[in-house]
DNA sequence: TTGTACGCGTTATCAA
DNA sequence: TTGATAACGCGTACAA
């Protein structure tokens, strides 16, 4: 029996396989990485040796040999908000079979967390890391930039990249919302953020931007929390805005989320939609058109936006730096029935009655 | 100057740490893992050092000289579903601070993709690993088994565990809520499945052995689909039901999405809730209890899943197996607006806890 | 196209 | 409590 080494728990190494194979390990190693530099018939010898053994290549001492570890970071705020879920599908969707690992950070919408686990990450020396949004601190800041490999921010777009950028500006969705409820007859269309992290800030500046030069701002119009954003918390926040404005006509809703509460607090409350009040959420999630009735909502393209920020970094750990790297995927209104109130069968809910019409 | 080596992008090595702190790099590796055999004298220099010199140890040198990776690999079926990123977050809430890092995996609710991830995960010689289901491929099955690492299969409790369990008993859910809406006076109950994986496939077991038990299945009641569940398939999936069935007078749907969409649909068609169709979804998402009307729904500990996993994970790789490795976190019935016929609150017994509507 | 020699940064072993 | 030495398994550089 020939001795095993006393750490490696008796799993074959390239080397058992390089001696089954008749070559050298180092054939062994390139057959794998590089398959078409290694003759045919080596070739063939080595991928049956390596069946019959078992063997699978050791990550750790690859990464140790070769100062990359095939990995790449990934950094959400929000592991349960279905908006990050639908990026990861498109990052996940877009490795493909490629050999690329994904670490996946959750910061909890800290900046301080995204540090640490910045640090972190880096400790595993990534391929490439993805971030998302561009505020992060001074200290992050600094870390992305040496960080020796390709960066993309995600979600949102603004000046001064660390590197790479896929998203769209949330501020001029919150400003085409905003317009349209306008246009569509809304004079008290007030607020509603949950969170209000960074990128719901700059919604909302949007939205004052329009109420202010059409004269219509007034700060009781806006209800905001730091609570995460819920559809019980929809509910909530539309009772509080009705209380405080009662002539209160329609309402942005930083979210989805929200506005599906908004609307159930309608169909409660006998509030018609879109006559008494009109409603509109942000991102579209596929329930949107669905809902009764249905509910207007900015379309933001989730799936795309971790599709794209793969590609950009597997493009770029490849060596091809994109000619420009910051990528504005953009938004589209959705206009539904939530909000048109010119609309010929708007749905109409009667007090009192469990049964709809 | 001292020469760096040329594929360390300068970064510091433990060599380094050792020099400036004027011990050994074998004293700094003990200091960092186990403090309290070090001499406080010299721990204080080597800590110093560190900061000075910004060290942080590389994960990969250290994986493979101890042949273990701190990584934690998990696997589900979808991400983007809201039952797994709850779950999700059970396990990064369950991490805390450790060193452990995530692996995660889609395996898009193939059991051939999730033998592939589980071969790339193993290569990286995780400490532990988490599945989701009991199903898997009699491959995946040899690989689970021969992993070395903690393995615990998650959501779903079955008999013949691979080695550590937690989840609930589907096919029980699906009896309990189908026994509770023929106790609510519904006769002609549907069932709506989407995805139908094995879970799915085991709740309507649980559905089928109720409604055979009171002799009133039928074949024409079931609905079902491979097609992923979505608000949208809900709404569609009824029409076809209705379309089979004109006089179904309740439904039964796999997940909660689906059971929004047919709310939204009974709107549009005007058809009361809960008088002429009872609805009833599964997972009870945050907006079930805040749906007009409220609907009803098995509450399932998701959150709690992961964390246990990941709990039970940690303490195995401590060396503190479990007594008994498998646990059922159970379910509970809540009934709600939408299937409460009779208008009284009936307290609902599951896995022996009472609750009220 | 294939092989040799060596280094990657850390930890296990054993001795002091 | 501390340290010298030898792995760990693989990839790079260079030679053949």
């Amino acid at each position: 029996m020939k001795p095993r080494s006393r750490r490696s728990g008796g799993r074959p190494t390239i080397a058992d396989v390089a001696r089954r194979a008749g070559v050298g390990a180092i054939t062994v190693s390139r057959a794998l990485r590089e398959p078409n530099r290694v003759s045919v018939e080596l070739r063939r010898q080595i991928t049956a040796a390596i069946d019959e053994l078992g063997y699978v290549p050791d990550r750790n001492a690859r990464a140790l040999a070769s100062a990359r570890a095939d990995i790449i970071g990934v950094l959400v705020p929000s592991l349960t908000n279905n908006v990050f879920a639908e990026v990861m599908r498109g990052i996940y969707d877009g490795l493909g079979s490629s050999s690329l690992q994904v670490l996946l950070g959750d910061t909890h919408y800290s900046g301080m967390e995204e540090e640490r686990l910045l640090r972190v990450f880096l400790g595993q020396r990534p391929s490439a890391l993805i971030v998302s949004g561009i505020d992060q601190t001074p200290g992050a800041r600094v870390l992305l930039e040496n960080a020796g490999c390709p960066v993309v921010q995600i979600m949102e777009i603004g000046p001064d990249p660390v590197d790479m950028m896929v998203g769209f500006s949330h501020f001029d969705g919150g400003r085409e919302l905003t317009r349209h409820m306008l246009e569509a007859g809304y004079r008290k269309v007030g607020f509603l953020g949950a969170r209000m992290d960074p990128r719901s800030q700059r919604r909302l500046a949007g939205y004052r931007a329009v109420m202010e030069e059409a004269g219509l701002f007034d700060a009781r119009l806006v209800t905001t929390t730091s609570l995460p954003s819920s559809v019980t918390l929809g509910r909530e926040m539309f009772r509080d805005a009705l209380g405080c404005v009662p002539d209160l006509d329609a309402v942005f809703c930083n979210n989805d989320d929200l506005a599906l509460g908004v609307l159930f607090e309608c169909h409660r409350a006998a509030l018609s939609v879109p006559g008494a009040i009109g409603i509109a959420g942000f991102n579209d999630l596929e329930m949107m058109k669905v809902a009764w009735p249905s509910i207007t909502s900015v379309r933001t393209y989730r799936y795309e936006i971790g599709r794209r920020a793969i590609d950009m970094a597997r493009a770029a750990i490849a060596g091809d730096r994109p000619d420009d790297g910051v990528v504005d995927l953009g938004f589209m209104l959705q206009v539904r029935e939530s909000t048109s109130r010119t609309g010929r069968d708007k749905p109409v809910i009667s007090k009192g009655r469990v049964r709809a019409v």
